[in-house]
DNA sequence: AACGTTCTTGTAAACGATTACAAAGGGAAC
DNA sequence: GTTCCCTTTGTAATCGTTTACAAGAACGTT
């Protein structure tokens, strides 16, 4: 390990007073003497500045937080891989959080926030209570939220238009002859959820199809384990042609228990999720899936809290991103590779 | 948005100096009136001390920097994960850098380690050049290595027995009487792919089996798309009755493959994948996986480095994770749900 | 030669905390 | 009442930068 050097260092050795050097590695107008001198006790000293007192000084600490309410959903991967291309990009570093679920847990958060590690929050909350909203008011921070927020409350904001992407994936179950769709949610109390079950019941009621509880299906959480209940809930009650799932796990988990009860997908059943992440991929079949931006709702999400840094008082924005619908092999009219 | 408030302020309000008050606020000794006046101003003005003025005077950041080569892969997301979760507890922040697998990536980022933004670092290098261990050398900061190093390369290290755990899953395959044992391995210029290869190749000796260059493949990249590729070219030119992969990324790709040929698992062929990541529970059939304890490794790599930062001479640790073999549908023996 | 510009450079004051040191206050012991 | 000790509090230095300001140097203009 290299011992650490100081301004004060590299200004003796140069024979010049600290604020050359700090000038001449800032780039700021220098003889070509000093310039010279000062280039070289800094690299002969192994000269790093400090990032902590520049922090201090400047009032920027150059890293922006990131607090994501569930790492084991890939779709929140995906999010944060592209957050932390575009603010490295920038010049900023990322500082994660992965807050549980749990809103308490994200209010400590924003408090510890408001120390000031860093210069902007990106967040994308589950659930929305008041509490949060509170919280987020009091923050010193800018911060942009990714998802949809209580009417009122302003921030800048990207969020998907999910009941367009329940729209999408209706439709094309339409035009491929299904009359049964059923959908199995998330936790209707989460932000999403709820958003993705109106989407639904717009969508269906929008094709003419009847609105029924037995072809509805609630997992206790977006995760494979609770999607796998839900599922099991479902097939049990009804015989749906076609499940949209409101999260790619959850239609991994819908695909499993078919398979269990010996249902062909997409021949007896056709299966979609939402996300489209790896995993819809992956999966055999692979599934067809809702895009609905979100490698693109990171991207602006971070553009935009960049851009505030930037001009702090520029006017609040609201970013939509289109969904769209990227088909697989679990519905049919695909490229289907089955033998 | 609060204003932003200093110890000057609190000061003032209580009418006491500011030392008082940052004892007060830092549950030093001081007589029950200036404590309550400074609490009560505290409150009153929002007051949170800022990040960076304590990390300058303490010479702390209360940052720990997370450096993962490929966050694409679901075992770095674990890890990152439980990181997370260690050093959140023991009060640190969690600065994440997906450095590509690009080694000079990974060097930058150590270059800019040096300003000392972190308190430590946990790094976990797919490959380990010389210029990367000499940048590990010239970090200011401790470093911990998730991987394996370089003979003579001494750093607080935490690996896994790769060799172990591939032996673990070759003797299950033996037991359950598959003689013909491929091997689908990652990039072999990586520090697991080299180990994984010797482990195959030791665990085959040791049961007495063959090593034919037909059944081993060996794919670009730990990933779906190039383990796909490798599984055509390995089921093109042989017939093995089992084969393990190096990753569960490429085993659920040697299972697709599978499933084009119209081969069943695991009647015809068994797979075993490595890692026992998540979605080695979400492939259908489920995959039974050598988990190398990466979650295990993850936690102690973050509380060795933690006990670093707080005993700076302790000797240096090599902790060596036992590997498992999860037992799942994917190979004979085992709960096989199939109908 | 005196003056006004412009360019360089140094001095010193921040940023907002922590903490060594000293001073003052309050008992206890004699 | 004096001495000694312990507790409480304030003063001021410090961490390592950036930067406003001022001083000095260099140079052209008249």
């Amino acid at each position: 390990m290299t011992k650490k050097s100081t301004l004060v260092l590299v200004a003796e050795r140069a024979g010049v007073s600290i604020a050359s050097v700090s000038r001449v590695l800032n780039g700021l107008p220098a003889s070509d003497g000093v310039t010279e001198r000062v280039r070289e006790a800094a690299t002969a000293l192994g000269y790093v500045p400090s990032a902590t007192a520049r922090s201090l000084k400047v009032g920027k600490t150059m890293q922006i937080a990131l607090a994501v309410a569930d790492v084991g959903n890939p779709v929140y991967v995906a999010m944060m891989h592209e957050v932390s291309r575009v603010v490295t990009e920038a010049g900023y570093r990322l500082v994660l959080s992965s807050t549980g679920s749990d809103p308490s847990d994200q209010i400590d958060f924003l408090a510890g926030l408001n120390r000031g590690f860093a210069d902007g929050l990106i967040m994308s909350p589950l659930r929305v209570t008041d509490e949060l909203v509170a919280a987020l008011q009091e923050t010193r921070v800018p911060v942009v939220i990714i998802g949809s927020l209580p009417a009122g409350v302003e921030f800048d904001n990207v969020r998907a238009d999910s009941a367009k992407g329940i729209g999408l994936a209706v439709k094309h179950l339409v035009k491929a002859g299904r009359e049964r769709i059923a959908f199995i949610n998330g936790p209707v109390d989460t932000v999403p959820g709820a958003a993705r079950l109106a989407g639904y019941m717009r969508a269906m009621t929008k094709h003419g199809m009847p609105l029924v509880a037995d072809m509805q299906a609630a997992a206790s959480d977006f995760t494979y384990r609770a999607g796998l209940d839900a599922a099991r809930e479902l097939f049990s009650q009804s015989t749906p042609d076609a499940v949209v799932c409101a999260n790619d796990l959850l239609a991994v988990a819908a695909m499993k228990e078919l398979s269990t009860r010996g249902i062909r997908v997409p021949e007896q059943v056709a299966v979609i999720g939402m996300d489209d992440t790896d995993i819809a991929e992956l999966a055999n079949p692979s599934i067809t899936s809702v895009d609905l931006g979100s490698v693109k709702r990171a991207r602006a999400a971070a553009k935009l809290l960049i851009r505030r840094l930037e001009t702090p008082d520029a006017p609040v924005e609201q970013v939509v991103i289109k969904p769209s619908l990227t088909v697989r092999e679990s519905t049919p009219g695909a490229p289907n590779l089955t033998p």
